[in-house]
DNA sequence: GAGGTCACG
DNA sequence: ACGTACGTGACCTCG
């Protein structure tokens, strides 16, 4: 366990018990700290005799405010030796009332305990045969693969070793003059570099699938299985609510939030995330360009709102828009250059990053986004206008309230403080996603529950919730999923929801 | 435990 | 001259 109890000395509070409120920790805590105490809490609430409505406090007639839910508090803690969370809150709570982070705390962050716990509790099956034999054929294709790049290198040594493949590569083989260097001054062998070689050096496509196949195989083929728990069969993720700097949720021990789906070698995997039994199927439901559409509501861009309004192809109608043409005179090719280019606003554009990734120079990427900014003048507004609150307050919020400090815009060193601004541009677009998908999850709980629904919320990978369906509940259950989806947060912009039902996680795509 | 790499949104 | 696209977690090597 992470968390260091002297947090609650340095408080001047007599450690008593473990439980606390996770969503106090954010507001006031390093990540650091806040890791051990969001798992702290769902444990405890997981095991504990106490109603989980006791400790979150439930929405009604006498528990309206932060004050009144901390009466029941009080009540339930009597019985018990645990006053840490009780003094904690008194120390805390007028903190995250100065924040004026109360929003992100009553309607998000506590209501959410109680699902995860339910997710965490539920766990996913998977097909562990079916792994199985995937994982001999990968072995194979890793030693066939070794053994042709030993043949084409004239040496044997130890592929998994950056060091050990960058030396090979570089002086042994010689095989390229002007070799790239990490910040440590050993060869760089990624994916970038290698790729480049490829063209001219067998042994560096080599190399990449070789690495391919090991990644899947030791991260998940044959990782996953080992993670099923003994008794209920199914592997249960861990979910940190609290700790990113966004405001998303962290799944680790296993990590299911990057299963892979990129490649086809790794969308195999996929197949073995399966339903519970026969009388279940898995369904998948996804937010459609979900950061995109928060960017045109936060930013008010009319274009750009018009657009989604339209129900129309962003990227295909952004390519056309910042080349002058119509939509149907844009080619694969600019309409991929667009899609980078919407992607760059998300993350807080730069000419440097966006040439980069473009692989074109960058003059040329900023006329793009010179280009861009003229045809989506609301995006150019709220950049600049994000970055000057920044500067103003220190942090930046998400619609629900949420804060993200950031003490680097007024830095000196001119990279520190370009990294705080593509902070201060994404950190509300990222972070308003996450308070909605949030909020998604527990009115679709909440619903599940009244109506006594056999179905079960599974996974959640940042803009897709993942469910074990009750084939007789399909109708329902996709009316559920995709109205509180849609309408979690209130937006000038239409929100799209796609669904899909299938026999594992591959096909519910 | 740091560094490098790569899986995801 | 430098050097970034945003947010994560896990595995492997190596000192």
């Amino acid at each position: 366990m992470k968390f260091d109890i002297s947090i609650l000395r340095a408080h001047g509070i007599r450690v008593a018990g473990a439980l606390y409120d996770t969503m106090l920790a954010h507001y006031v805590m390093e990540p650091e700290q806040r890791h051990g105490m969001d798992h702290l809490a769902r444990t405890y609430l997981r095991y504990s005799p106490i109603p989980i409505t006791a400790l979150i406090g439930e929405k009604g007639k006498d528990q309206k405010t932060m004050a009144d839910v901390e009466v029941a508090r009080v009540a339930e803690y009597a019985a018990e030796d645990a006053d840490v969370t009780l003094q904690l809150q008194a120390v805390l709570a007028p903190l995250v009332r100065k924040q004026e982070a109360e929003r992100a705390l009553a309607e998000c962050e506590n209501p959410l305990i109680p699902v995860l716990v339910d997710m965490e509790s539920e766990g996913i099956r998977i097909d562990s045969k079916a792994l199985a034999e995937y994982s001999k054929v990968l072995e194979k294709d890793i030693a066939a693969l070794e053994a042709e790049i030993f043949k084409a290198a004239g040496t044997r040594f130890n592929v998994s070793s950056p060091k050990q493949l960058g030396e090979i590569l570089f002086d042994y083989m010689k095989i390229e003059g002007k070799a790239k260097k990490t910040r440590t001054g050993q060869y760089a062998t990624n994916e970038e570099v290698l790729t480049q070689l490829a063209a001219e050096h067998k042994i560096a496509e080599l190399v990449l699938e070789f690495r391919n196949c090991q990644k899947l195989k030791s991260t998940y083929v044959d990782t996953l299985p080992e993670a099923v728990d003994a008794s209920t069969g199914r592997v249960h993720t861990t979910y940190n609510q609290a700790v990113t700097a966004t405001g998303r949720m962290q799944s680790q021990n296993p990590n299911l939030q990057n299963i892979p789906i990129r490649s086809q070698r790794g969308r195999e995997i996929r197949r073995a995330f399966v339903p519970r039994n026969n009388d279940y199927a898995l369904l998948s439901a996804d937010y459609s360009q979900i950061e995109l559409r928060v960017a045109a509501e936060l930013s008010n861009e009319e274009a750009l709102q018009q657009t989604f309004r339209e129900g129309r192809d962003v990227h295909a109608a952004t390519a056309a828009r910042v080349n002058g043409v119509e939509l149907t005179a844009v080619t694969p090719e600019m309409r991929r250059q667009a899609k980078m280019v919407n992607f760059g606003i998300i993350y807080g554009i730069s000419a440097f990053g966006l040439g980069q990734r473009l692989k074109i120079g960058r003059v040329e990427a900023g006329q793009i986004i010179d280009a861009y900014f003229r045809q989506y003048p609301g995006i150019k507004t709220y950049m600049e206008a994000t970055i000057a609150a920044a500067r103003e307050h220190g942090f930046v919020r998400t619609l629900l309230g949420r804060r993200r400090m950031l003490p680097e815009i007024h830095s000196r060193n001119a990279t520190l403080r370009q990294a705080a601004e593509r902070n201060a541009i994404n950190t509300p677009i990222q972070g308003t996603a996450a308070d909605m998908i949030k909020i998604a999850m527990i009115r679709i709980h909440a619903e599940f529950s009244a109506q006594k629904i056999k179905s079960r919320m599974l996974l959640q990978v940042h803009d897709e919730l993942v469910f074990d369906l009750c084939r007789s509940e399909e109708q329902v259950v996709r009316e559920i999923v995709e109205r509180c989806m849609r309408t979690a947060l209130p937006m000038q912009v239409p929100i799209v929801v796609e669904i899909g039902v299938g026999e594992n996680w591959l096909e519910a795509h």
